[in-house]
RNA sequence: GUGGAAUUAGCUCAGUUGGUCAGAGUGCCAGGUUGUGGCCCUGGAGGUCGUGGGUUCAAGUCCCAUAUUCCACCCCA
């Protein structure tokens, strides 16, 4: 064999897909319960922007993503995460005259050209949720609290919450100035990513994993004191409504996250579950993005989780959703009597019951044999003796008990069945 | 993009210093029981040993390249 889904890639089997339908199916609820609607965006756009939304100093710009030229000519990219294209939607649609704030949560595939690891792949899903329209506090609060709602109707507990506040444009001249200030003179002991990061995006000089480099970085000047008051207020306004949450969380002065289009408020998920990069969740402000893509003047905050994340971290806790039950019924047949036999099953399965029923032409005893691995509860035999009498006994597997039933009756019969269990 | 490990049947894996090494377990199909599941017994299908070169009388086995997977770095969900 030698064609193998692309690197990098994953099929999803029928145990996992209905998983993943369960956790999909409790988001898409709560979203609808704290007031979220629905968006779909396209799974590729024009190049630009991702570049302009995304961020030129950005890694998932740089070297991260599927960028190919379509037939017409143009410069097409996979998209490699949400907020840009929803952000681009709402400036498109014209969302800022609907009904603010506009409220929005999606469930979409993303693409990213990376090297393999634990809980990456270069197509995964995300789960979203956006706020577009508020620049007040209690916006980053409920976001949080959804994801914290989401968590705890999983069962999830050893996850944690840190926070930071990386500032707004303001106060980020400032402070990046203050950063080089304390840097410079430690140029030449850091490593080379840090000296680029000097010139492009000193806040992740912060976070820079070298012992060395984190060994200076210990000294920098922490973002919360470069704050400006707005920031401050901001962010201390954030934590407060995540006290009254009753939702634990972390400082992190080190996490600046990686998307250049982040302002203020920034914050994960993490668990040691999920690989050493830790993140299942990831968001924060964005109050410049619309603006940047042509829109007005309009704020926004939003995250992503990683559903590949969420389902290892759901796997190491033993929380994994269940998979699909077996049929109820099997109906086992012989060649007189498989036009019945499909018929009943139809009928059955007509009347919201899960049936299953030989479509091989097997033997009774092969009938027999594959309904018990199947895993089903009952089997009854349809043959010219059950088809004159109206009558089958229904046998139970897990016990051998038989009950005899009319054929008329068999959809009471199991409903009283399955309202037992 | 950098570094390390791995790849033999659908799945989990044996296979010694190159020489009956194409294997086991499990799963799958059938039969034993021509109309009755599980346990047991028997048989069957399924692999160009990731791929391509090289060394050798002889290569899962040694060498090189390459692909893929896993792990770590970077970074992100």
């Amino acid at each position: 064999m030698n064609l193998r889904a692309p690197k990098g890639t994953r099929d999803v089997l029928p145990d996992e897909a209905t998983m993943r339908r369960k956790l999909e199916s409790i988001f898409a609820d709560i979203c609808a319960r704290y007031g979220f609607g629905e968006i779909r965006t396209p799974t590729f756009e024009h190049t630009e922007l991702f570049e302009r939304g995304v961020g030129g100093s950005s890694d998932i710009v740089r070297k991260e993503m599927y960028t190919f030229l379509d037939k017409g000519g143009r410069s097409i990219t996979l998209r490699p995460e949400g907020t840009a294209a929803v952000a681009r939607t709402f400036v498109e649609q014209g969302m800022s005259s609907w009904a603010s704030p506009v409220k929005l949560w999606y469930n979409l595939n993303m693409f990213r050209y990376e090297r393999m690891q634990k809980g990456r792949f270069r197509e995964h899903t995300q789960f979203g949720c956006e706020i577009f329209g508020s620049e007040s506090p209690q916006a980053d609060a409920e976001l949080i609290g959804l994801l914290d709602t989401f968590f705890k109707e999983l069962g999830i507990k050893e996850t944690q919450l840190q926070i930071n506040s990386i500032g707004c444009p303001v106060c980020r001249v400032d402070y990046e100035k203050a950063l080089r200030d304390y840097f410079r003179p430690h140029l030449d002991e850091m490593c080379v990513d840090c000296v680029e990061r000097f010139e492009k995006n000193p806040l992740r000089m912060l976070d820079c994993k070298v012992t060395k480099c984190q060994e200076i970085a210990v000294d920098a000047p922490a973002p919360l004191d470069a704050l400006c008051e707005d920031c401050k207020k901001h962010f201390n306004a954030v934590t407060t409504y995540l006290e009254a949450l009753e939702i634990p969380y972390c400082l992190n002065l080190r996490l600046v996250r990686g998307l250049d289009y982040y302002t203020r408020t920034v914050f994960e998920f993490v668990s040691h579950n999920v690989g050493t990069q830790g993140s299942i969740c990831g968001g924060g402000r964005y109050d410049g993005l619309i603006a940047e893509l042509g829109g007005g003047d309009v704020p926004g905050v939003g995250f992503a989780l990683g559903v590949e994340r969420l389902l290892l971290e759901l796997q190491a806790q033993g929380l994994l959703p269940e998979t699909d039950v077996p049929p109820l019924l099997y109906i086992a047949s012989f060649d007189s009597t498989a036009a019945e036999a499909l018929k009943l099953a139809q009928s059955l399965i007509r009347q919201g019951f899960s049936i299953a029923t030989d479509v091989v032409g097997r033997s009774l005893r092969a009938q027999m044999k594959a309904a018990d691995r199947l895993g089903v509860t009952y089997i009854v035999v349809l043959g010219d003796l059950e088809l004159e009498k109206g009558i089958v006994d229904v046998r139970r597997l897990s016990d051998g008990e038989e009950k005899s039933c009319a054929l008329t009756e068999l959809g009471a019969f199991l409903k009283a069945a399955e309202s037992a269990d």
